[in-house]
DNA sequence: TCTATATGTAAAGTTTGTTTTACTTTTGAT
DNA sequence: ATCAAAAGTAAAACAAACTTTACATATAGA
């Protein structure tokens, strides 16, 4: 899976740190997940597409691997 | 978070076990989901959306103490 | 009622998400 | 060139997802 969470943070001027707290995790995790290091939890991606005002699909992409 | 998978799976006539085959997951994860014993990640969540044909928000709905 | 199929549940175990701490590297402004 | 903020990274620890096995309960049709 991948994801453009590093663009939406661009278009809403966001750092990492502030997703972060306003998501309610870690700075890390945000990081993490920009770097596909791991596939955040279904409240996580509600989370970060509610506040993007976007539909989870265009933010989070299947690839052929899932 | 809550979901009505249960009812999209009467819609499409679909077993858990089916559902489970479908998306490669456990019959046990599928019922899990359903009973609300956890969050599934969204690489679940988009996979079910995608074969119901419905965006991950109109299946997954976040709740206040998310 | 008998039987098959679907659903619910539970425990143990493995894998993966997430946090915390801490350090390094990059970037941009002065 | 310097400095501060932002981003990248890593390891240890903990929490949660997910699997497997196994059994119990429900439901519907013959």
């Amino acid at each position: 899976m991948k994801n453009n969470i590093k663009v939406q943070r661009a278009i809403h001027d966001l750092t990492q740190a502030d997703l972060a707290k306003k998501i309610g995790v870690s700075r890390q995790t945000i990081n993490a997940m920009e770097k596909n290091k791991y596939v955040p939890s279904t409240v996580l991606s509600l989370k970060i597409a509610k506040l993007f005002k976007k539909p989870v699909e265009d933010i989070f992409f299947l690839e052929d691997n899932d």
